[in-house]
DNA sequence: GCCAGTTATGCAAACCTTTTGCAATTCAGG
DNA sequence: CCTGAATTGCAAAAGGTTTGCATAACTGGC
């Protein structure tokens, strides 16, 4: 049944559904394991996940969804539900709303990004410092199990140049 | 970074780093650089802050103040006034309530924690990944004014036992 | 010291994001 | 199909943070 979306509205992005069928059988696999239902909603939250590089929030998320196909409160539901099968990784760029991005199919998720403090423009980073930090830093206080979060601000290429014309023009 | 205590352990509140009037003066002359007020709460927070060495939520302050001293109104505005003149760091543990620390003369406050995800005990890292890092991302992407949030979370060691505990007691 | 002008505070209401209770609806498995 | 369990929509409640406004507290200059 590798029916990519049963529920789409007509006037739905022009996305094409030619992903790997990876996420919804491996959500309708893990989903099953815990009795959980798979649903409209719920499949359409990974599907538009799916066509989003970034993180999203649960506004954005209900936003690109058909008008009125899901409430906000069972978005919320949905992302606990997608977090705790590890579906989507939360994020938290520091401005008091969570994000949500697709975990790529074996992969766990863990990564960082670079923001723009002045247009919000995000580009995902995938390297990371050494493991040896964190594990120090672990040994030395007797932690466990840790883990971090960690996210880049600056100024985009983009917003450097407006600062920049704004500047000329004010000096003028 | 900051000298004062290098490893605070659990409930070392007790502790002093005596750091002068430092803050009373570094205060007063911010402050009056940019015709602000001298008030008796923004000292009463100050003087909170420089006995507490982990981030502090805003209603921890208050609870901290003498009862009825300070509306949590005016704490919100005077963290953001401290912040914007750099007496204070902002920090975010990820549970959604900001929490701010008193940044020591000279320094700007730049550091970390480790978070015990159990039961929130704090430690205060004064380690970073090397500069190269956040370097290169910064060129790599065009970024300027490059920094960064990082915070690690883990189970503290009492938090460990706790859990083993429970275990044992489950298993027998 | 005292005044005037400005900045800050208290209080209550507004805002936002996130969570929850509950009745109605949708799923899954038989 | 049927039926019980899981899920959803809606509205209300929670938290944390911000704001408008009248009143109170500072400060620099007399
Ligand atoms: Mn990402
Ligand atoms: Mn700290
Ligand atoms: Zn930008
Ligand atoms: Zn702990």
């Amino acid at each position: 049944m590798s029916k990519c979306s049963q529920r789409h509205h007509k006037h739905s992005h022009s996305h094409s559904c030619n992903h790997p069928q990876s996420d919804l059988s491996e959500l309708t696999a893990k989903l099953r394991k815990n009795a959980r239902k798979i649903t409209g909603p719920r499949q359409a939250i990974l599907d538009l996940l799916r066509q989003h590089p970034h993180p999203m929030t649960n506004k954005e998320i209900q936003a690109g969804l058909p008008e009125g196909m899901c409430d906000l409160a069972t978005i919320y539901r949905s992302m606990h539900m997608l977090e705790e099968m590890e579906l989507v990784k939360r994020f938290d760029f520091g401005d008091g709303t969570a994000r949500f991005e697709l975990v790529h199919e074996g992969e766990d998720g863990h990564h960082h990004h670079l923001i723009c403090t002045v247009c919000a423009d995000v580009v995902e980073i995938d390297e990371c410092f050494q493991q040896e930090l964190e594990d120090a830093i672990a040994k030395r206080h007797g932690y466990q199990a840790v883990t971090h979060k960690l996210e880049f601000f600056g100024v985009c290429p983009e917003c450097q140049e407006d600062a920049k014309k704004a500047r000329e023009k004010k000096g003028k």
